[in-house]
DNA sequence: CACAGAAAGGTCAGCAAAGGTCAAAATCGA
DNA sequence: TCGATTTTGACCTTTGCTGACCTTTCTGTG
């Protein structure tokens, strides 16, 4: 078995394990348990956490720095999630607030909330972003609020 | 955690318990406490006491020298306002998420939003834009997200 | 009152301690 | 074999901590 898919797994007893439903880790601390460079963890991270895969991850640099693991929960997760993959690398505006006014017809978001994200990934908002770039950071910026939606 | 981490949870809570919403703290004691130089107190203080936490510091030299730390609250409109006028062209994500947290306390809006906000303008979401126009980036959305705010 | 110490707190540069990124090299699997 | 996955290391950014040195304020003494 990979060293990855270790980590991996052991990630995964450190979420199950804690009452807090999350993990927090020492890269350093982890990279020598697994006797390997403390940037396998982040491809760990980002291969086997990734928000696509239900997992909000937060750290801190510095003394006393961290890494932390949450994964998300289940119920409306699989609409989140489906949305998620559907949006891909690119977004127009239109095919976006389709998206969002389906979420808020299923209860899960109410309306400011659309409002606010409409408004996060509007054209306003990306004034500063050049037209043709401005859908590749709409879908960025949406499918982090997705995921942050499903994510409490 | 981190030494640093204490030492302001220390200090929240002095400022907490009191009836006068301040706290006030002879540096060198708290340094003795803690097993730090005075002139962490210092750092943890400009890092996480700054005006644009929401906080005011003042200070005494001298025999019975003092450090008083105030929170201060305002009306979720003028802060809003202000804020947005602070903001400026550009905004980086640990200012940005001073200026949420700020808001937050105010009442103005609710975890799950203050959340939302800061995954619009995490670094996650703006992963295919350069780091170095990333901070002109989250001010526009930032800024227009606050409007939206205050207009519903 | 003047003034010399003492008793605070302030500043800043620099080093230490984390975690992040990226692309090349190595390995695996169909 | 060949593309995908894994592993590695060089280099970067952020955050924490320390100590030398400075400024302000108070206190006591002639």
């Amino acid at each position: 078995m990979a060293t990855s898919d270790l980590i991996a797994n052991f990630i995964l007893n450190a979420i199950d394990g804690s009452a807090d439903g999350f993990a927090e880790l020492q890269r350093s601390a982890l990279a020598e348990r697994f006797s390997c460079v403390p940037s396998q963890i982040n491809y760990v991270i980002s291969t086997r956490f990734s928000p696509e895969r239900g997992y909000v991850v937060e750290s801190r640099r510095g003394g006393g720095g961290y890494i932390r693991i949450t994964r998300v929960h289940q119920s409306p997760r699989d609409l989140i999630m489906h949305t998620v993959n559907a949006v891909g690398d690119s977004l127009d505006l239109g095919t976006a607030s389709a998206f969002i006014s389906n979420i808020y017809e299923t209860g899960l978001i109410d309306r400011p909330t659309a409002r606010l994200i409409l408004a996060a990934i509007g054209d306003r908002a990306l004034r500063v972003i050049t037209p043709a770039d401005r859908d590749t950071v709409r879908a960025g910026i949406f499918k982090q609020l997705l995921v942050t939606l499903i994510s409490e």
